[in-house]
RNA sequence: GCCGGAGUGGUGAAACGGUAUACACGCAGCGUUCAGAACGCUGUAUCCGAAAGGGUGUGGAGGUUCGAUUCCUCUCUCCGGCACCA
């Protein structure tokens, strides 16, 4: 082989291309004529810290990829990309560099469009998007306006989750081990009054709809956990003396003829109501030291069971047994009615409390084992299937028919009431910060007075008329968290002094932002709508008129383009981390199926906004997640500079199955250099001839099997066949054709964008293969590009091979093999007889006793 | 504790129930070179053997099958998610 080394330059060739396919805008499919639309969206970055890193180029290149082929397969194919730039990991790095956020942004922005524009991907650069543009988060807004008017946004003094270092509420959802899911400090409990979305309305719907799409199980598992419906009964016990009924759920009434005791939650209030005397005491400061704990104290585990005997009882209506009623904290205000039913023979909760207050314990169920005697330790409890036992007329039935019965014969008389609870909660969605978008509603006291608002059960509440959107969040110079339970914002009186836009006198602004994931959970939506014709801008900035009479969508005036929208959604392919799961996952849906109940033409025809979510593997280095704090983020401009984002792209998809992520080491990041460097000198050097039987056999394999493999997303494979060819094909006997050279590229395209594109510009020039090269029309420039070339086909015919290799074994195991003529492999006898001879020394004074043949694949002696 | 996923060469990793280790990295030898770099060629699971050849091998133990990395049961280890949710 000729050794010619200086050829392949990646810098000047990626600068070149990247610059060409942005003036031509080669990658932005005409939204309103597209064809076949296909929508490839990638989950957008936090575009904190100091860049984008390896992780994030692993992930965007996998879904560019993707969306490079489904392109070649004749898809219109729209890749949109932005920045989710608003939101605490933001503003905490602005903390951190001692920057204020806007300005940090400014440069966070600059970086890594810069960075996303050198790893090569076909983005659309004419419809970016940033969440902390007006021009953006003015419908944020919007979408927050449309959840108050329809009743899903509301007010509550609730125990809310208090992140110290943050200085800010969290969600459920941003609590992992009762530490703050961003710094990991120990969350407190704090009571505040604050905004939730009432996404548990959708709890069955969000529910329901996981069976009808298609994502990874491991997703719609944690999402249903996370969702946590259980089905059971809410159980109404009389307290003897008392006027109060304590309410109790439990999905398991079947054991409920071993209820011996009743729990109630520090915070039930009816635990200081039924306390007195001497127990009073004893609760109050209970209840005192419960206050005072933070939640990780509280779940701490192996702790033993505390609590304290109100005095009072219950009555348990199936057998008159008076249940004490005590108060404890392993009960959770938050789930059911903050009240259980002790059945300790049957829940290990249950018998450690018992155990230690010295309860009664009761059997009712025996177990596989046939254990029937009194149950005395925690190994005893039997909480799996069983028949019921000591249970009056549920005695021998299995304990799924018992509850059933249990539950029938309550409901009747009137003891309960079937209901279903769930883990999920309301969604906590305002922030004590600064960087994010005000919560566009107004308060006004003086309608607060006469009881009137907006929504009635909302007195003095108004949200601010669509047409004052957006609330622009004012650049100020205290933008740091204060940590008493408000925003900076509430320094600011020249913000949030404003009109009632109800009666007109004096209001105050909402100071509280929203959290990021609701920035993120429509910008799908956006990414259609974005109008940044100059045209239309000084038409919006009332300098002409123009769009005025037409009834085109305007992106000032509306949130997002419904025509668009239903032509292009739901998207074709969702690409993301699954370490979003019940986070920006679960909120996405839920805020699509808002919209799709909105009473508007806004309305979306569609309740699951991502048929397919495809979950990318995890980059790591040295075992652990990529964070400043651990000081091992990688970032790849260095490696871009040096080999190419052509290199850097193949090195990384090449790394293992792109579900799979991996460890980052840049061993081998020079060997795919000089892999790709051998292409190009392939294209240079060796000379378009007859194509030969094998060569056209080899290229039709390889055509099947990398379109295969890049359908399954495994990348890596798909390269190795292009290696594997280029090993064939490299070899000085192996001659190829210019067509073989045209199909070999374009299956080459999708991972090295540049460097095919550059040598397929030289095909048609240089080497004079015009007439393979088909011309793509792209936006309003026609624009030659290998990406817009038709993926190539391959014909079964040639990938039939005219000697087969069939490997003999004797007992399973690999003995020798014949090589015949593949038309002979059809004959059993003649094959068997080879065979025989061919391992003839391992049947010597051997019985055969079955032969196995699959034909044309392997012979199997049985001996 | 519960629910997922994964254990294959020195390394990253391949294998519709059919030749275990494709492809690459690394390493070794050779060629090219004054020399190095780069490039090219050859070899590279392991044990016995000079070789031919043979034995053993996909975390471990069983099972199904003519044949198991692949399917089933049990078990060990690692990684992710959830967790006092009644």
């Amino acid at each position: 082989m000729n050794s010619d080394k200086q050829g392949y330059d990646p810098s000047s060739i990626e600068q070149k291309w990247q610059a060409i396919w942005e003036e031509n805008k080669t990658f932005s499919p005409d939204l309103k004529n597209a064809k076949n639309p296909y929508y490839t969206l990638m989950m957008f970055p936090y575009p904190s810290a100091e860049g984008l890193h390896v992780g994030n180029m692993y992930a965007f290149t996998g879904a560019d990829v993707h969306g490079r082929f489904m392109r070649m397969k004749g898809k219109d194919v729209f890749e949109p990309i932005g920045l989710d730039g608003f939101g605490i990991h933001s503003e905490n790095y602005a903390l951190k560099v001692g920057k204020h956020p806007v300005e940090q942004a400014k440069v966070s922005e600059k970086n890594f469009y810069r960075q996303l524009r050198a790893t090569g991907n076909a983005y659309d650069w004419t419809r970016i998007l940033e969440t902390y543009d007006p021009d953006y988060y003015r419908w944020t807004q919007w979408l927050f306006v449309q959840m108050f008017k329809k009743g899903l946004a509301y007010r509550k003094k609730a125990q809310v989750n208090w992140c110290p270092s943050d200085k800010t509420v969290l969600a459920d959802e941003q609590v992992i081990d009762g530490r703050c899911e961003r710094d990991g400090s120990i969350v407190e409990k704090k009571d505040l009054e604050q905004w939730f979305f009432k996404i548990t309305e959708y709890a069955d719907a969000l529910l329901n709809g996981l069976s009808q799409i298609d994502w990874p199980e491991k997703i719609k598992i944690a999402q249903r956990n996370w969702i946590g419906k259980k089905v059971g009964i809410n159980i109404k016990y009389k307290v003897e003396g008392h006027e109060e009924i304590i309410e109790v759920f439990t999905t398991r009434p079947d054991t409920n003829f071993g209820a011996t005791f009743i729990a109630l939650a520090p915070e039930n209030p009816l635990a200081l109501k039924l306390a007195a005397g001497e127990n009073k005491k004893d609760v109050e400061r209970y209840i005192n030291v419960f206050k005072k704990s933070t939640d990780q104290e509280r779940k701490e585990e192996g702790r033993e069971k505390t609590g304290f005997f109100t005095g009072a009882y219950a009555i348990n209506d199936l057998t008159g047994y008076k249940m004490p009623i005590w108060v404890s904290d392993f009960v959770l205000m938050e789930f059911g009615t903050g009240a259980v039913v002790g059945v300790p023979g049957h829940d290990r909760r249950d018998f450690e409390f018992a155990q230690e207050f010295g309860l009664e314990v009761i059997r009712v169920v025996v177990g596989k084992d046939g254990d029937s005697s009194p149950i005395k330790t925690v190994e005893q409890v039997q909480e799996e299937e069983g028949k019921m036992v000591n249970s009056d007329f549920l005695n021998g039935m299995d304990v799924h028919e018992a509850t059933e019965k249990i539950m029938d014969y309550m409901e009747g008389k009137g003891y309960g009431k079937r209901e279903a609870n769930y883990h999920l909660r309301d969604w906590l969605i305002s922030r004590q910060r600064y960087w994010g978008p005000p919560i566009p509603m107004i308060y006004c006291s003086n309608c607060a007075e006469k009881g009137k608002g907006e929504r009635e059960d909302m007195p003095g509440w108004h949200s601010v008329p669509e047409d004052q959107l957006p609330v622009l969040l004012p650049d100020v110079e205290d933008w740091r968290p204060q940590g008493e339970g408000t925003s900076p914002l509430a320094n600011h009186p020249e913000f949030y002094e404003t009109k009632c836009p109800s009666c007109g006198s004096e209001a105050k602004r909402e100071t509280d932002v929203s959290d990021t994931f609701l920035d993120s959970s429509w910008y799908y939506l956006r990414y259609l709508s974005i109008q940044k014709d100059p045209a239309f801008a000084k038409a919006s900035a009332g300098e002409g008129k123009k769009y005025e009479k037409s009834t085109e969508f305007r992106s000032d005036l509306m949130p997002y383009d419904i025509e668009i929208v239903k032509k292009w959604c739901p998207a074709k392919i969702y690409i993301g981390g699954a370490e979003h799961s019940v986070l920006h996952l679960l909120y996405v849906r839920f805020v699509a199926m808002v919209l799709h109940d909105l009473n508007s033409s806004l309305a979306l025809p569609f309740q699951e906004p991502f048929p397919k979510f495809f979950a990318h593997g995890l980059i790591v280095k040295d075992g652990a997640k990529m964070s400043k704090s651990r000081g091992n983020v990688v970032i790849p401009d260095k490696y871009i500079e040096k080999f190419g984002a052509d290199t850097v792209r193949l090195y990384l998809m090449f790394l293992g199955q792109f579900s799979d992520g991996g460890d980052f080491r840049d061993t081998g990041i020079e060997g795919m250099f000089r892999f790709v460097r051998r292409i190009w000198n392939l294209f240079e050097n060796k000379k378009f001839e007859q194509v030969s039987p094998e060569t056209l056999r080899m290229i039709n394999k390889t055509v099947k099997e990398v379109t295969r493999d890049i359908e399954d997303f495994s990348y890596n494979t798909a390269i190795a066949k292009l290696m594997e060819f280029y090993n064939f094909i490299s070899e000085e006997s192996n001659s190829w054709s210019g067509e073989t050279a045209v199909s070999y590229l374009k299956l080459f395209a999708p991972f090295a964008p540049h460097v095919t594109e550059e040598i397929w510009e030289k095909m048609q020039t240089v080497y004079g293969l015009q007439s393979t090269a088909k011309k793509a029309v792209v936006g309003s420039q026609k624009a030659v590009s290998v990406h817009f070339q038709p993926w190539p086909t391959f014909e079964e015919k040639y990938l039939v091979q005219d000697q087969v290799l069939i490997p003999i074994q004797i007992n399973g195991k690999r003995r020798g093999e014949i090589v015949v003529g593949s038309e002979k492999s059809e004959v059993r006898s003649w094959i068997e007889e080879k065979a025989k001879e061919a391992v003839r020394n391992h049947l010597e004074g051997k019985e055969v006793r079955k032969v196995v043949y699959v034909q044309g694949k392997i012979i199997n002696f049985v001996v």
